[in-house]
RNA sequence: GGCGCGAUGGCAGAGUGGUUAUGCAGCGGCCUGCAAAGCCGUGUACAUCGGUUCGAUUCCGGUUCGCGCCUCCA
């Protein structure tokens, strides 16, 4: 039985869906004006894992990730770069597919843009208008009007009276309530064409918190079941998105609440205001993406996690443990066992609000008795339980010989595999000090060998 | 200022009212021509002060320190 932490109630909560065997499930993607950064890695594999342990325990699964491709930060960068909001978008698009597919994550059953959603969006502010939740201000943006909807604060655990909107920055006076937010933006003379949509209250944008509420109530329904993203957007964003939500269609928005911790370096939260952010690209370069994968996933979602290289050096010294087991027994695509004793552990791990930190030590215990026995059916266990949370389907010997990026050996392995024969010759003459010669220059380029009852294997330092 | 989260062994990181997390690193041993991998063994870890309890790292309260949100941010 899943349990998952809701932000709502700040409690474990025993997971039922809205519709008996389906979760729809919508997590706030990304602002596509940049490269992802560690950050962003972070909610694409956390969500990832949601998705696809739903999907293993029997629901059938809809999962919506946006695309913000219409925003301030956009405009402005497409601005500086001198092309079009579109080109910029849809370059950046593509980046983030390329990073996602790396990372392992499968794609969601829909990515909205939000510039296609639109009338949809007008639709939704029309709404709230006719209800008196939102007012067209003096200078034509059309806001929401918090203090008209009871209940705003209840997710983020503020009060009205406590937030102290300015406290930090000028508010734009045009507003009733200095806390109300913008729905629709009314168009700047400086603006680009394609950033103007036609509307009742003049030409503009939308404001970014109605698309989310927008394209999840077309998508997945007025009332769906888990809505997930990063801690910062706790508050504003999915607080305007619950008022947005309920005050337009009258019901419920979203039964779990789910959010990730940040990413921190030096113990800093990794931001791209901060500007102390790394790019999963930059990360890529050096370390193998499996292994980012797996250094996110061996900490609790809601954890912080701290980067650093030393980190993720020891990530994959640990993963190195797991794929080496893999190697040394051989392991069947099977599907993974739950009535097994590591498969109740990591199921149960699992259940317990998605504790892959658990979950990942069942797989380093297996990973032990593999080695021990020598069984290809716990081999063919650990495999299909790592492949529960996207790890572990590569082939384990070519796992282990790979090199990330900028840290090629400069050796062929057909090179690698001449000095092994040189090396065996030498063995059989019993010449050990020229077979040693050997394997301390292979390991000089960073090729570590393994002498083996069935010959010499070899893998990267 | 308001609200919230956290403090676990050298490092990372789960968890639990009383019994080994797990990984990396270290140390000793087995195996090996020697290594590597693997296996076996090895560390009085639970910020601090009080309280509850037969017993607290685990529950409650105070203190200290760290982090986050209150502004765009995953």
């Amino acid at each position: 039985m899943l349990s998952i932490f809701n932000t709502l109630t700040r409690e474990k909560e025993k997971f039922s869906s809205i519709e008996p065997g389906k979760v729809r499930m919508y997590v706030c993607g990304m602002t596509v004006y940049d490269y992802c950064h560690l950050g962003h890695a972070r909610v694409l594999v956390t969500f990832d894992v949601v998705a696809r342990w739903l999907r293993t325990s029997g629901f059938d699964v809809t999962y919506v990730r946006n695309i913000t491709d219409i925003d301030d930060k956009i405009i402005r960068r497409a601005q500086e770069n001198g092309e079009t909001v579109r080109s910029l978008t849809d370059r950046f698009i593509a980046a983030m597919h390329e990073d996602c597919a790396a990372l392992g994550v499968q794609s969601p059953e829909h990515e909205p843009r939000a510039t296609e959603f639109v009338p949809q969006m007008q639709s939704m502010i029309s709404r709230l208008e006719a209800r008196g939740l939102a007012y067209l201000a003096a200078n034509r943006d059309v806001c929401f009007s918090v203090r008209k909807f009871d209940g705003y604060g209840r997710l983020s655990g503020k009060s009205l009276d406590d937030l102290r909107a300015g406290e930090r920055v000028d508010v734009a006076s045009d507003k009733q309530d200095p806390l109300d937010f913008v729905l629709w933006k009314h168009a700047r003379e400086d603006e680009p064409e394609e950033v103007k949509w036609p509307s009742s209250w003049g030409a503009g944008r939308p404001g970014w918190h109605i698309e989310c509420s927008a394209m999840s109530s077309e998508l997945l329904g007025a009332h769906f079941d888990i809505h997930g993203g990063g801690q910062d957007l706790q508050f504003p964003h999915h607080e305007n998105e619950i008022a947005q939500s309920e005050g337009a269609n009258g019901c419920t928005f979203v039964n779990y609440w789910m959010h990730n911790g940040f990413v921190r370096v030096d113990n800093e939260k990794m931001s791209k205001s901060l500007g102390n952010f790394f790019t999963i690209r930059d990360v890529l370069k050096r370390f193998d993406a499996e292994v980012l994968r797996f250094f996110i996933i061996r900490a609790h979602y809601r954890s912080p996690l701290n980067y650093s290289d030393t980190h993720l050096e020891d990530a994959r010294n640990a993963l190195d443990r797991l794929y080496t087991a893999l190697r040394n027994v051989p392991a069947a695509a099977v599907a993974a066992d739950f009535e097994e004793p590591h498969g109740r552990r990591f199921a149960a791990a699992m259940d317990d609000d998605f504790n892959t930190a658990e979950a990942v030590a069942v797989l380093f215990d297996l990973a032990g008795e593999v080695n021990r026995t020598r069984s290809p059916a716990l081999a063919s266990q650990l495999r299909a339980l790592g492949g529960i949370v996207g790890l572990l389907q590569r082939d384990p010997a070519s796992y282990l010989q790979s090199a990330a990026g900028g840290d090629e050996c400069g050796l062929s392995s057909s090179e690698i595999e001449a000095r092994i024969a040189c090396r065996a010759q030498a063995k059989k003459a019993r010449d050990f000090g020229e077979a040693d010669r050997i394997r301390a220059e292979l390991l000089a380029a960073g090729i570590v060998l393994e002498d083996g009852a069935q010959g010499t294997v070899w893998r990267r330092a």
